[in-house]
RNA sequence: UGAGCAGACUAUACGGCAGCGGAAACGAUCAUGUUUACGAGGAAAGUCCGGGCAUCACAGAGCAGGGUAACUGAUAACAUCAGCCGGAGGCGACUCCCGGGCAAGUGCAACAGAAAAUAAACCGCCUGCUUUUGCAGGUAAGGGUGGAAUGGUGAGGUAAGAGCUCACCGGGGUACAGGUAACUGUACCGCCGUGUAAACCCUAUCCGAUGCAACGCCUAUUGGUACUCUUAUAUCAACAUUUGCUCGAUGGAUAUAUGAGUAAUGGCGGCUGGAGCCUGCGGGCGACUGCAGGCCUAGAUAAAUUGCCGUACACGACAGAACCCGGCUUAUCGGUCCGCUCACAAA
RNA sequence: GGCGCUAUAGCCAAGUGGUAAGGCGUGGGUCUGCAACACCCUGAUCCCCAGUUCAAAUCUGGGUGGCGCCU
């Protein structure tokens, strides 16, 4: 938790579903964007469809654990929501933590920041 | 040994590294650090009952509405639990049962059937008249319909029959005895009548409404928006408030203007020490309860119990607190202990 | 978290204890030289499991799915 805050009002969440670009793998969905501030704003969201509350905890302590490992790598300013899908709740962390590292940290940069380097 | 019945407990275990939540202590000062112990369930679930707690309304009464239903008790309370009565099942241990009243009233009972409930009589049976087909009277034994047909079986009796009479069985009433009571037993009378109250209803008894997003406190900005109150003016004479309604109670009501206050947003409290848990000794058949000693054991707010690795085995089910308790219901891989029953064998 | 509503044929639906109306659509037939229109026929585990009752879509209890309100 070196930059990061909990993204938790409802708007904020529905600006980056409609304007964040989206990453799409077989255990997440993340959308990022651009906030122009000192932090990172994060969120993580798991739906009704991955199961009961139990499943729904599970993947939301996986993807929690995942994106702390690799904070130190990530760039600072923006805000991103990562979205577990059915898979994640089975998955180990490291898998998660390996992806996040080698695959989609380079996506992000890209995608985000990439205009201006 | 096998097959069961009932109750209680448990819900992978241990170690290493890294981390999360609030709390306490120590340090430190607007960065936050270190240490310590603690940190999901038997159902946390469904929200089906009951209570606490909070607010609203209170001057009260009645009606409407809803719950419960053999009896006695336990309890803060209950639709729960215990004991017991009645009924059903099992060889047995034991288990199951929304179990008041259709002899207060009203309604319903399709089709079939003569008839579905003050009664009545299709085919029959018997008597009389007429005459070969009917009429009048008696009768409810037999037939068929239906879930259900005015007690059942046998004997006497008769023109034919019939609780018409008798015996036994079944049910009801009255009296007496036993039991706290439900109820049971005995004697006498007597056959007065189907089912349905998870149909309306009646009887007895209980219930005010809304739910912690309740509610209390603090506060930024905008704007005169909404609401409340005070004063003044104008109009009207029945209007508003008061839990769903009525009585009753309280206030006159509406519009405009002036002045004062409140609310929204965010935060904090409510929030966990409680009808609490454990042990021992008493009371009670039991549910439960009295006394003494000991213990403090989650409190988050996008929401904490984890991630990774190793070892062991039976290879890990259902499942995540959100104000708090007592129950019920539903989901669930398995394991352990105590008691009891039946069958077989051996001593 | 709390409080409610609802489920009937492929779709829309009526039905307050007595064996499920109707409309659109599907399939078959009649009509026609062939079609359309029209007419006739056709189809239901009344969401699931128990109970009350002679009898349950309906009444009672439990479960499952869907929807709404407070925020």
């Amino acid at each position: 938790m070196l930059y990061t805050k909990k993204i938790n009002n409802n708007k904020t969440f529905n600006y980056l579903y409609k304007k964040g670009k989206c990453i799409v793998s077989r255990n997440i969905v993340i959308y990022v964007k651009k906030n122009k501030r000192p932090w990172n704003g994060l969120g993580i969201s798991a739906g009704k469809k991955i199961g009961n509350a139990v499943m729904r905890n599970r993947a939301k302590r996986v993807i929690r654990q995942a994106y702390y490992e690799c904070e130190k790598d990530m760039p600072i300013g923006m805000d991103m929501i990562i979205v577990a899908r059915k898979n994640a709740c089975f998955v180990k962390s490291t898998e998660i933590t390996a992806y996040l590292k080698e695959k989609a940290l380079d996506m992000i940069i890209k995608e985000v920041f990439g205009e201006e380097k």
